[in-house]
DNA sequence: ATTCAATTCGAACGAACGTTCGAATTATAC
DNA sequence: GTATAATTCGAACGTTCGTTCGAATTGAAT
C-alpha cells in the first residue's frame, strides 16, 4: 500500500478513502483485468466460426493483453490465493467463465475434427504456455505478441490436431524408468 | 521463519543457528531442488539416444518431481526473484544448466529430423506447460505423473514435429484483428 | 568432576506492514 | 459570504516480520 501511495502520488490514508482495504483493491484489480480480457475476446470471436482460427484468436488476445501489461500477469499469478472467501469466490466465477470459453473452443475443435484428447489437460497446458511468459518475455529479444501467439498456436494446435500412432517402444522405455 | 520454526519443532532462534538468514535458507532450498532434478535427469538420460524419447524422459522427470513435491514449485516460482545479487547469480547458473539441457534435447530433435522452429519459444512453452501444473493439479481428479507427462509430451512433440503447411486465410484474419 | 564447545531457546529489538482517526484542506450549494 | 459535504493527509495504532543476544542446556574430552 505504501508503494502504491508513492507511485500514485496520493497519501497512504488517501488510498483508504477510495479502497476500503488492500484486499478489496487487489480484488478490483484482478476482476477488472479478467473482465477486460473476456470482453475483448468475445468481440473478436464474434465473426469467426472456424475452430482452429478461434483458438488462434484466443491465444493472440491473451498474449497481447499480458505483453502489453507485463505486471498484470504477475499480480494475477502471485496473488491468486491472496483473497479470502467472499472475494475469492466472486473472482473464481470470472476466472471460470474465461476457462470455460477455452474449453468450449477446444470441444468445438474436437467435435469438428473427431479428435481425442483430454480437454482439461490441453486447456491447462495452453494456459501454462501462455501464462508462463511473464517469467521470460523480454521485448528486446523476443518477437511481438502476434508472432509469439502464432508460434505457440502452431505448437499447441498441431499438438492436439495431429493424429499420431502411439509409439510402443518409447512408452516401454518410460515404463522401465518408473521402476526405480 | 516462524512458520518453519513451528513446523520443524525448533525454536525461531534455533533456526538461525543453522541458517544465517532467511534468504540463505531460501537459496539452499532452491539450489537443492534444482540440483536433485538435474542429477536424476542426467542418470535417466544416460542410456537413451533417441531425441523424442529423451524429451519424453525430460518431461516425466520434471513432472514426477513436482507432483511428488507439490510445494516445491510454488516456492521456486513465487520466490524466484526474492534472492539478492550473490545468491541470485549462483542460482541462475543452476537454472541455466537445466534450461540448457532442454535446449540441447530440442536442438538434437531439430537436427535429427530437419525441423524448423524457435528453440527458445518451444523450450519456454514446454516449461510453461509443465510448471503451470502447480496451479491446477488435483491428485483426486487428475491422472498420475506418468500419464500427464505422456499427454503433455504428445501435445508438445506433435506440436514441434508436425510439418504443417501454413494456412494463409487464418493468418489473414489474425492480421485483420490487429487493426483495432 | 571439570572444562570447553556445540546446541537450544525465551525475550526482545527495530523495521515494515495494513489500517485508523481527527484535523486540515478543498469543493459545492445556498 | 456561510454552511455542508467531499477529499486529503500526518501521525499514530497494533501486528507481524527478520534477526540478535545472552543465558541455559547438552555433548564430548580429559
Amino acid at each position: 500500500m505504501r508503494d502504491l501511495s508513492r507511485a500514485s502520488g496520493m497519501s497512504l490514508s488517501g488510498l483508504y478513502y477510495y479502497f476500503e482495504s488492500k484486499e478489496r483493491l487487489l480484488f478490483l484489480i484482478q476482476k477488472h483485468t479478467f473482465t477486460m480480457i473476456v470482453r475483448q475476446l468475445k468481440a473478436r470471436l464474434e465473426n469467426v466460426e472456424d475452430a482452429e482460427q478461434r483458438i488462434r484468436i484466443f491465444i493472440l488476445n491473451h498474449l497481447e493483453y499480458f505483453l502489453a501489461n507485463p505486471q498484470s500477469m504477475k499480480v494475477l499469478t502471485h496473488e491468486a490465493e491472496a483473497l479470502k472467501n467472499g472475494f475469492a469466490s466472486e473472482l473464481a466465477a470470472v476466472k471460470r467463465e474465461y476457462y470455460r470459453i477455452c474449453v468450449g473452443l477446444l470441444d468445438q475443435l474436437k467435435a469438428e475434427r473427431g479428435l481425442q484428447f483430454s480437454t482439461r489437460v490441453a486447456v491447462l497446458s495452453l494456459f501454462g504456455m501462455m501464462n508462463w511468459i511473464y517469467t521470460w518475455y523480454n521485448p528486446r529479444v523476443d518477437a511481438d505478441a502476434q508472432q509469439i501467439s502464432r508460434e505457440m498456436g502452431d505448437i499447441f494446435l498441431r499438438g492436439v490436431m495431429t493424429d499420431c500412432k502411439r509409439r510402443k517402444d518409447a512408452r516401454q522405455t518410460i515404463s522401465d524408468l518408473r521402476r526405480h
